[in-house]
DNA sequence: TATGAAAGGCCGTGAAC
DNA sequence: GTTCACGGCCTTTCATA
């Protein structure tokens, strides 16, 4: 996954970012390269897996999903082995949509969806508490999302600067 | 926005949440509809606002950003005023692409991407410690993402019981 | 009111240069 | 990287239940 984005890529890259189902033509239109350049540079993205996929945004609410947790945890110790079985029951836990190891106080900060409160309360019990090796467990609640976006445009302005060509 | 989702409307959703580019033929070989009502539904969903939009999925590291860090913050007080202005300078802040408003100890939690540690020492200086009305800053750093969904097909399953009809 | 079928125009794809 | 031709998709219209 060693590959040199240059300004084209870029410029790609943010419109899509922007609108994942603009077409080629679409894409030439904003971009000074053929469709069909196009077409190959984004195939060339997508099979080197810069572009993971495509998504849908879809509106959280709108689909019953008024709540977002977060849920800092501690574990007994970090051995390997502790972490291992922990994030494999991460993994299988359906209403977790996020889960770092972070520094600082708490190893874990998982990210959880809710329909609502009692929503909330079944996933406590029946999907947190059960992870293994848990010695702390503090849940805080999303009040209000006041900013959700991707990756901005404007830091794909200049790529990692590992050798720089052309 | 009082919409209500059917058995078809939720499982074009669910494809659409897998892969954000699948064609209305492509959606009419899974979900048992003809291209032409999958269109139509796709564009009210759309225009209902249900469907914010379509993006590409692209890997944060090959594009330089390394770092993800979660930032908690304090207000000097919860004024109507103090939270206006504080989230007006977090909207104009490049580099944070999350801003909650939180239950508990800190008022927000933001997240912000940076290439690496020098960038997040610009950000840093140059983006938060301009922000108004901070009391407590810190910063927690994630050492490794281990789960990063979107909203899981599974979830789509119930909507919100706020009077099912048919 | 929402679906399904058919026709026309546009787009995506792969060739050659 | 571009141009061109072909196959398929998206769109619209219309008939139907």
């Amino acid at each position: 996954m060693q590959y040199t984005l240059d300004t084209l890529d870029r410029a790609i890259l943010a419109a899509l970012l922007e609108d994942g189902r603009l077409s080629q033509v679409q894409l030439a239109e904003r971009i000074p390269l053929s469709p069909t350049a196009i077409a190959r540079r984004i195939r060339a993205l997508e099979e080197s897996g810069i572009i993971k996929g495509y998504q849908a945004r879809i509106d959280r609410r709108a689909v019953g999903l008024e709540m977002i947790v977060h849920v800092f945890i501690s574990l007994q110790n970090q051995s390997e082995q502790r972490l291992e079985s922990f994030e494999a029951a991460v993994a299988a836990a359906p209403s977790v949509v996020g889960c770092q190891l972070m520094s600082g106080e708490d190893d874990y900060l998982l990210t959880v969806l809710a329909r609502d409160l009692a929503d909330y309360e079944r996933i406590h019990k029946q999907e947190l508490s059960r992870l293994p090796g848990v010695t702390r467990l503090r849940s805080s609640f999303v009040l209000r999302e006041v900013k959700a976006a991707t990756i901005p445009a404007s830091m794909l302005g200049t790529p990692a600067p590992r050798g720089s060509k052309k």
